[in-house]
DNA sequence: GTTCTAGAAC
DNA sequence: GTTCTAGAAC
């Protein structure tokens, strides 16, 4: 066995060929569902080409990654028409193989439950798709300060709505619940 | 990425 | 006494 294929930062690839897993695919990419979801709907979006890190990434896979979040939306308007939802990156990911989380913005989830959690998806730790590829077209990289984004996880709890600061996670979690997170339509 | 758990915070 | 967080995991 190759050393540290079975490493826990290697289970994206192991999850790509897990049938319970996966939800849709194509010649290009495979969709799964996050395994411990932090929102109703929690799904990854990983191309089949083996791109270990957002990083490695370069201006001859912008088209690829235009492709990425094509397919995540989607798939987040065939899961919920109702709730809002946002498609991105960490800026510095724990799981090998690059993956473009679609998470609705309800954030109800047992799986939810550190600080960490938390402030890599309502930071700046977040990056929207369509921010990390304009970001790789005008500077043919994305390359985050790794310093500046792990202090934003430290960071202080706020609700990602109105921004108002929490203690604990579990009082942040009893206040989003009261939140509207569906998506506001003209009628 | 999660699990476990010691000790801090309440 | 219970809730909660934060750091080790060989």
């Amino acid at each position: 066995m190759a050393k540290n294929s079975g490493h826990w930062s290697q289970g994206l690839l192991a999850s790509m060929n897990d049938t319970n897993a996966v939800v849709d695919s194509d010649d290009t990419v495979v969709i799964i569902k996050d395994k411990y979801p932090k929102a109703l709907f929690h799904f990854l979006v990983m191309p089949r080409q083996k791109i270990p890190y957002l990083k490695s990434v370069t201006t001859n896979d912008l088209a690829l990654l235009e492709y990425i979040q094509k397919k995540g939306e989607e798939i987040a308007q065939r899961a919920n028409t109702e709730l809002k939802f946002r498609f991105g990156y960490h800026a510095v990911p724990s799981m090998s193989h690059l993956h473009m989380h679609v998470i609705s913005q309800d954030f109800n989830s047992p799986c939810l439950k550190t600080k960490k959690h938390w402030n890599s998806f309502t930071t700046e730790y977040f990056v929207d798709s369509k921010d990390v590829i304009q970001q790789i077209k005008l500077k043919g990289i994305f390359s985050p300060d790794i310093h500046e984004m792990n202090e934003l996880l430290k960071r202080d709890l706020r609700c990602h709505v109105c921004n108002k600061g929490f203690s604990t996670i579990s009082s942040l979690k009893a206040h989003i619940v009261m939140h509207d997170v569906t998506v506001l339509r003209d009628s």
